[in-house]
DNA sequence: TTTTAAGTCATACTTTTGAGTGATTTTGGT
DNA sequence: ACCAAAATCACTCAAAAGTATGACTTAAAA
Protein backbone atom coordinates (compact mmCIF):
# COMPACT_ATOMS: atom_id res chain seq x y z
CA UNK A 1 0.00 0.00 0.00
CA UNK A 2 2.55 2.17 1.27
CA UNK A 3 4.63 1.35 -1.59
CA UNK A 4 2.55 2.26 -4.06
CA UNK A 5 1.34 5.49 -2.78
CA UNK A 6 5.35 6.08 -2.97
CA UNK A 7 5.53 5.10 -6.20
CA UNK A 8 2.35 7.71 -7.76
CA UNK A 9 4.41 10.37 -5.66
CA UNK A 10 8.09 9.55 -6.80
CA UNK A 11 6.63 9.44 -10.88
CA UNK A 12 4.41 12.38 -10.31
CA UNK A 13 6.12 14.26 -13.10
CA UNK A 14 6.56 11.46 -15.44
CA UNK A 15 3.33 10.29 -14.89
CA UNK A 16 1.40 14.02 -15.58
CA UNK A 17 4.00 14.34 -18.82
CA UNK A 18 2.47 10.72 -19.88
CA UNK A 19 -1.24 11.74 -19.50
CA UNK A 20 -0.79 14.83 -21.28
CA UNK A 21 0.94 12.83 -24.28
CA UNK A 22 -2.08 10.83 -24.42
CA UNK A 23 -4.38 13.73 -24.48
CA UNK A 24 -2.16 15.77 -26.81
CA UNK A 25 -2.85 12.61 -29.18
CA UNK A 26 -6.42 12.29 -28.71
CA UNK A 27 -6.91 15.93 -29.66
CA UNK A 28 -4.95 15.47 -32.97
CA UNK A 29 -7.27 12.41 -34.06
CA UNK A 30 -9.96 14.49 -33.68
CA UNK A 31 -8.28 16.83 -35.62
CA UNK A 32 -7.30 14.31 -38.10
CA UNK A 33 -11.03 13.81 -38.60
CA UNK A 34 -12.26 16.57 -39.09
CA UNK A 35 -9.64 17.46 -41.58
CA UNK A 36 -10.34 13.93 -43.26
CA UNK A 37 -14.00 15.44 -43.59
CA UNK A 38 -13.55 18.93 -44.21
CA UNK A 39 -10.75 17.69 -46.87
CA UNK A 40 -8.47 20.84 -46.23
CA UNK A 41 -4.87 20.78 -47.95
CA UNK A 42 -3.08 17.20 -46.25
CA UNK A 43 0.28 19.79 -46.27
CA UNK A 44 -1.28 22.19 -43.29
CA UNK A 45 -2.53 19.34 -41.38
CA UNK A 46 1.33 17.13 -41.69
CA UNK A 47 3.02 21.19 -40.73
CA UNK A 48 0.69 21.23 -37.69
CA UNK A 49 1.58 17.66 -36.25
CA UNK A 50 5.12 18.27 -37.10
CA UNK A 51 5.43 21.73 -35.09
CA UNK A 52 3.68 20.31 -31.92
CA UNK A 53 5.80 17.65 -31.79
CA UNK A 54 8.71 19.19 -32.55
CA UNK A 55 7.41 21.75 -29.73
CA UNK A 56 6.07 18.74 -27.40
CA UNK A 57 9.63 17.51 -27.87
CA UNK A 58 11.40 20.60 -26.90
CA UNK A 59 9.39 20.71 -24.13
CA UNK A 60 9.71 17.33 -22.60
CA UNK A 61 13.81 17.65 -22.94
CA UNK A 62 13.94 20.59 -20.89
CA UNK A 63 11.47 19.54 -18.21
CA UNK A 64 13.29 16.20 -18.04
CA UNK A 65 16.43 16.64 -18.50
CA UNK A 66 18.73 16.78 -15.07
CA UNK A 67 20.41 20.26 -14.98
CA UNK A 68 23.91 19.56 -16.16
CA UNK A 69 25.83 20.38 -12.91
CA UNK A 70 28.97 22.48 -13.11
CA UNK A 71 31.04 22.87 -9.98
CA UNK A 72 32.89 25.87 -9.89
CA UNK A 73 35.15 26.28 -7.13
CA UNK A 74 35.58 29.21 -6.23
CA UNK A 75 38.36 30.66 -3.60
CA UNK A 76 37.43 32.06 -0.14
CA UNK A 77 40.35 33.49 1.53
CA UNK A 78 40.10 33.61 4.99
CA UNK A 79 41.60 36.08 6.52
CA UNK A 80 43.62 34.82 9.83
CA UNK A 81 42.09 38.48 11.25
CA UNK A 82 38.82 37.07 11.36
CA UNK A 83 39.87 33.80 13.05
CA UNK A 84 42.70 35.35 15.67
CA UNK A 85 42.52 34.46 19.38
CA UNK A 86 45.71 35.15 21.15
CA UNK A 87 47.84 32.27 22.33
CA UNK A 88 47.25 32.95 26.06
CA UNK A 89 49.73 30.01 26.97
CA UNK A 90 52.77 31.63 25.52
CA UNK A 91 51.47 34.83 26.72
CA UNK A 92 51.82 33.35 30.73
CA UNK A 93 54.85 31.57 29.92
CA UNK A 94 56.85 34.46 28.86
CA UNK A 95 55.31 36.38 31.82
CA UNK A 96 54.16 39.23 29.05
CA UNK A 97 51.72 41.87 31.11
CA UNK A 98 48.58 43.45 29.46
CA UNK A 99 50.64 46.55 29.42
CA UNK A 100 53.65 45.28 27.31
CA UNK A 101 51.42 42.96 25.01
CA UNK A 102 49.79 46.29 24.30
CA UNK A 103 52.69 48.55 23.63
CA UNK A 104 54.07 45.33 21.47
CA UNK A 105 50.88 45.76 19.36
CA UNK A 106 51.41 48.78 18.71
CA UNK A 107 54.69 48.24 17.92
CA UNK A 108 53.96 45.45 15.29
CA UNK A 109 51.48 48.34 14.06
CA UNK A 110 54.50 50.47 13.21
CA UNK A 111 54.24 52.78 15.65
CA UNK A 112 57.31 54.60 16.78
CA UNK A 113 58.01 55.05 21.05
CA UNK A 114 56.95 58.46 20.84
CA UNK A 115 53.33 58.12 18.96
CA UNK A 116 53.26 55.13 21.48
CA UNK A 117 53.58 57.16 24.36
CA UNK A 118 51.39 59.86 23.21
CA UNK A 119 48.77 57.31 22.07
CA UNK A 120 49.03 55.86 26.06
CA UNK A 121 49.10 58.79 27.81
CA UNK A 122 52.54 57.86 29.36
CA UNK A 123 55.96 59.09 28.92
CA UNK A 124 58.97 57.96 26.00
CA UNK A 125 60.53 56.62 29.01
CA UNK A 126 57.72 54.02 30.16
CA UNK A 127 57.28 53.17 26.29
CA UNK A 128 61.20 52.23 26.12
CA UNK A 129 61.11 50.50 29.78
CA UNK A 130 58.09 47.93 28.72
CA UNK A 131 59.87 47.34 25.06
CA UNK A 132 62.55 46.99 26.64
CA UNK A 133 61.38 44.30 29.14
CA UNK A 134 59.64 42.98 26.15
CA UNK A 135 62.56 41.90 24.28
CA UNK A 136 64.39 40.30 27.06
CA UNK A 137 61.02 38.42 27.94
CA UNK A 138 60.74 37.85 23.87
CA UNK A 139 64.11 37.03 23.71
CA UNK A 140 64.65 39.40 20.92
CA UNK A 141 67.03 42.56 20.15
CA UNK A 142 64.78 44.79 18.26
CA UNK A 143 61.46 46.07 17.73
CA UNK A 144 61.31 43.94 14.34
CA UNK A 145 62.62 40.95 15.86
CA UNK A 146 59.37 41.17 18.40
CA UNK A 147 57.07 41.97 16.13
CA UNK A 148 57.78 38.62 13.75
CA UNK A 149 58.55 36.49 16.67
CA UNK A 150 55.73 37.66 18.27
CA UNK A 151 53.51 36.72 15.14
CA UNK A 152 55.13 33.32 15.28
CA UNK A 153 54.14 32.33 18.71
CA UNK A 154 50.50 33.74 18.09
CA UNK A 155 51.25 36.22 20.37
CA UNK A 156 49.90 39.08 18.33
CA UNK A 157 47.34 38.66 15.10
CA UNK A 158 49.14 39.06 11.71
CA UNK B 1 33.94 40.68 -45.25
CA UNK B 2 35.27 39.86 -42.45
CA UNK B 3 31.28 40.44 -40.30
CA UNK B 4 30.06 37.97 -42.83
CA UNK B 5 33.00 35.45 -42.03
CA UNK B 6 32.80 36.18 -38.38
CA UNK B 7 28.77 35.60 -38.30
CA UNK B 8 28.95 32.77 -40.18
CA UNK B 9 31.67 31.04 -37.73
CA UNK B 10 29.41 32.47 -34.68
CA UNK B 11 26.28 30.92 -36.13
CA UNK B 12 27.67 27.73 -37.38
CA UNK B 13 25.48 25.66 -35.12
CA UNK B 14 22.45 27.40 -35.58
CA UNK B 15 22.87 26.87 -39.66
CA UNK B 16 24.00 23.32 -39.20
CA UNK B 17 20.91 22.80 -37.64
CA UNK B 18 18.49 24.40 -39.70
CA UNK B 19 19.97 22.26 -42.76
CA UNK B 20 19.39 19.07 -41.04
CA UNK B 21 15.79 20.37 -40.67
CA UNK B 22 15.47 21.33 -44.18
CA UNK B 23 16.49 17.73 -45.12
CA UNK B 24 14.28 16.24 -42.64
CA UNK B 25 11.33 18.05 -44.32
CA UNK B 26 12.41 17.30 -47.80
CA UNK B 27 12.47 13.36 -46.41
CA UNK B 28 9.24 14.05 -45.26
CA UNK B 29 8.04 15.05 -48.85
CA UNK B 30 9.13 12.56 -50.26
CA UNK B 31 8.20 9.82 -47.70
CA UNK B 32 4.38 11.49 -47.96
CA UNK B 33 4.39 10.52 -51.99
CA UNK B 34 5.18 7.31 -51.79
CA UNK B 35 2.62 6.49 -48.59
CA UNK B 36 0.21 8.60 -50.83
CA UNK B 37 0.48 6.72 -54.01
CA UNK B 38 0.77 3.10 -51.88
CA UNK B 39 -2.27 4.53 -49.70
CA UNK B 40 -1.00 3.16 -46.94
CA UNK B 41 -2.91 3.55 -43.58
CA UNK B 42 -3.05 7.41 -42.41
CA UNK B 43 -2.43 6.74 -38.77
CA UNK B 44 1.56 4.92 -39.51
CA UNK B 45 2.45 8.12 -41.70
CA UNK B 46 0.77 10.26 -38.75
CA UNK B 47 2.90 8.61 -35.87
CA UNK B 48 6.10 8.35 -37.68
CA UNK B 49 5.72 12.13 -38.12
CA UNK B 50 4.81 12.53 -34.68
CA UNK B 51 7.58 10.43 -33.28
CA UNK B 52 10.36 11.66 -35.85
CA UNK B 53 9.77 15.15 -34.71
CA UNK B 54 9.29 14.74 -31.23
CA UNK B 55 12.69 12.85 -31.49
CA UNK B 56 13.69 16.21 -33.52
CA UNK B 57 12.49 18.71 -30.79
CA UNK B 58 14.17 16.75 -27.72
CA UNK B 59 17.61 16.84 -29.91
CA UNK B 60 17.44 20.22 -30.19
CA UNK B 61 16.49 21.08 -27.02
CA UNK B 62 19.66 19.29 -26.15
CA UNK B 63 22.20 20.63 -28.64
CA UNK B 64 20.78 24.10 -28.13
CA UNK B 65 20.31 24.65 -24.44
CA UNK B 66 23.37 25.80 -22.33
CA UNK B 67 23.94 23.86 -19.70
CA UNK B 68 22.30 24.70 -16.61
CA UNK B 69 24.79 25.83 -14.40
CA UNK B 70 24.97 25.35 -11.00
CA UNK B 71 27.61 27.49 -8.44
CA UNK B 72 28.63 25.81 -5.91
CA UNK B 73 30.71 27.88 -3.49
CA UNK B 74 33.90 25.55 -2.24
CA UNK B 75 35.81 27.35 0.82
CA UNK B 76 39.53 26.44 0.05
CA UNK B 77 41.70 27.45 2.91
CA UNK B 78 44.97 29.27 1.75
CA UNK B 79 47.69 28.98 4.19
CA UNK B 80 49.52 32.39 3.15
CA UNK B 81 53.10 29.93 3.92
CA UNK B 82 52.14 27.34 1.16
CA UNK B 83 50.66 29.44 -1.24
CA UNK B 84 51.58 33.28 -1.11
CA UNK B 85 52.57 34.86 -4.56
CA UNK B 86 54.03 38.56 -4.38
CA UNK B 87 51.64 41.05 -5.56
CA UNK B 88 53.41 42.01 -8.51
CA UNK B 89 51.16 44.70 -9.52
CA UNK B 90 51.87 46.83 -6.61
CA UNK B 91 55.61 46.06 -6.83
CA UNK B 92 55.35 47.93 -9.71
CA UNK B 93 53.20 51.05 -9.17
CA UNK B 94 55.46 51.61 -6.25
CA UNK B 95 58.51 50.85 -8.70
CA UNK B 96 60.05 48.51 -6.21
CA UNK B 97 63.40 46.94 -7.46
CA UNK B 98 64.53 43.69 -7.09
CA UNK B 99 67.00 44.37 -4.53
CA UNK B 100 64.84 46.65 -2.18
CA UNK B 101 62.62 44.07 -2.60
CA UNK B 102 64.91 41.72 -1.10
CA UNK B 103 65.96 44.24 1.56
CA UNK B 104 62.51 44.89 2.56
CA UNK B 105 62.17 40.75 3.09
CA UNK B 106 65.15 40.35 5.59
CA UNK B 107 63.69 43.74 7.44
CA UNK B 108 60.62 41.94 7.98
CA UNK B 109 62.72 38.55 9.15
CA UNK B 110 63.71 40.61 11.99
CA UNK B 111 67.39 41.32 10.78
CA UNK B 112 69.61 44.66 11.67
CA UNK B 113 70.36 46.81 8.69
CA UNK B 114 74.43 45.05 9.41
CA UNK B 115 72.96 41.84 9.60
CA UNK B 116 70.81 42.45 5.92
CA UNK B 117 74.68 43.71 4.57
CA UNK B 118 76.55 41.24 5.47
CA UNK B 119 74.24 38.55 3.97
CA UNK B 120 74.23 40.35 1.20
CA UNK B 121 77.68 41.07 0.64
CA UNK B 122 77.47 44.59 -0.12
CA UNK B 123 78.02 47.91 2.74
CA UNK B 124 76.19 48.99 5.79
CA UNK B 125 75.30 52.74 4.03
CA UNK B 126 74.13 50.48 0.80
CA UNK B 127 71.46 49.18 2.59
CA UNK B 128 70.48 52.08 4.65
CA UNK B 129 70.74 53.65 0.85
CA UNK B 130 67.70 50.63 -0.38
CA UNK B 131 65.83 51.08 3.07
CA UNK B 132 65.90 54.79 2.53
CA UNK B 133 64.41 54.82 -0.76
CA UNK B 134 62.09 51.82 -0.01
CA UNK B 135 60.41 53.97 2.74
CA UNK B 136 60.22 56.85 0.41
CA UNK B 137 58.17 54.32 -2.08
CA UNK B 138 55.95 52.70 0.26
CA UNK B 139 55.45 56.10 1.62
CA UNK B 140 56.02 55.34 5.49
CA UNK B 141 59.32 56.55 7.97
CA UNK B 142 60.54 53.36 9.94
CA UNK B 143 60.96 49.31 8.71
CA UNK B 144 58.47 48.53 10.86
CA UNK B 145 55.87 50.60 9.32
CA UNK B 146 57.20 49.11 5.81
CA UNK B 147 56.27 45.49 7.11
CA UNK B 148 53.37 46.33 8.10
CA UNK B 149 52.32 48.54 4.84
CA UNK B 150 54.00 45.38 3.15
CA UNK B 151 52.11 42.86 4.15
CA UNK B 152 49.27 44.66 3.81
CA UNK B 153 49.89 45.62 0.42
CA UNK B 154 50.90 41.43 0.08
CA UNK B 155 54.35 42.56 -0.98
CA UNK B 156 55.71 40.60 1.11
CA UNK B 157 54.21 37.10 3.09
CA UNK B 158 52.91 36.93 6.35
C1' DT C 1 75.80 56.07 -29.00
C1' DT C 2 73.47 58.31 -25.55
C1' DT C 3 70.36 57.94 -21.99
C1' DT C 4 68.28 55.85 -18.11
C1' DA C 5 67.59 53.08 -14.17
C1' DA C 6 69.61 50.16 -10.82
C1' DG C 7 72.97 49.22 -7.74
C1' DT C 8 76.86 50.42 -5.25
C1' DC C 9 79.37 53.24 -1.69
C1' DA C 10 80.82 57.25 1.18
C1' DT C 11 80.37 61.26 4.28
C1' DA C 12 77.99 64.05 7.45
C1' DC C 13 74.29 64.68 10.28
C1' DT C 14 69.82 63.90 13.03
C1' DT C 15 66.61 61.01 15.19
C1' DT C 16 65.17 56.84 17.19
C1' DT C 17 65.97 52.90 19.57
C1' DG C 18 67.70 50.12 23.13
C1' DA C 19 70.54 48.92 27.51
C1' DG C 20 71.38 49.73 32.15
C1' DT C 21 70.28 51.56 36.41
C1' DG C 22 67.49 53.30 39.92
C1' DA C 23 63.39 55.26 41.86
C1' DT C 24 58.36 56.14 42.86
C1' DT C 25 53.61 55.01 42.55
C1' DT C 26 49.56 51.77 41.70
C1' DT C 27 47.27 47.86 42.08
C1' DG C 28 45.46 43.33 43.51
C1' DG C 29 45.43 39.72 46.60
C1' DT C 30 46.31 37.40 51.25
C1' DA D 1 47.96 46.64 56.28
C1' DC D 2 51.40 44.45 53.76
C1' DC D 3 53.65 42.31 49.88
C1' DA D 4 54.77 41.56 45.17
C1' DA D 5 54.03 42.48 40.67
C1' DA D 6 53.01 45.94 37.50
C1' DA D 7 53.36 50.42 35.92
C1' DT D 8 55.34 54.66 35.87
C1' DC D 9 59.32 57.94 35.03
C1' DA D 10 64.17 59.83 34.76
C1' DC D 11 68.93 59.90 33.34
C1' DT D 12 72.92 58.46 30.73
C1' DC D 13 75.23 56.30 27.16
C1' DA D 14 75.79 53.69 22.99
C1' DA D 15 74.12 51.64 18.95
C1' DA D 16 71.11 51.49 15.20
C1' DA D 17 68.19 53.66 12.10
C1' DG D 18 67.17 57.10 9.00
C1' DT D 19 68.04 61.55 5.87
C1' DA D 20 70.43 64.07 2.46
C1' DT D 21 73.70 64.54 -0.95
C1' DG D 22 76.95 63.27 -4.28
C1' DA D 23 79.70 60.05 -6.90
C1' DC D 24 80.87 55.90 -9.56
C1' DT D 25 79.73 51.57 -12.27
C1' DT D 26 77.06 48.68 -15.03
C1' DA D 27 73.45 46.88 -17.81
C1' DA D 28 69.67 47.63 -20.52
C1' DA D 29 66.80 50.58 -23.37
C1' DA D 30 66.02 54.29 -26.72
Amino acid sequence: MQVAVNFFSKHKQVISYGLSLAILLFLLKWLEMRYVIINHSLEIYIGAIAMIFTGLGIWLALKLTKPKTVVVEKEVFIHSEDTFYPNNQSIEKLGISRRELEVLQLISAGFSNQEIADQLFVSLNTIKTHSSNLFGKLDVKSRTQAVEKAKRLNIIGK
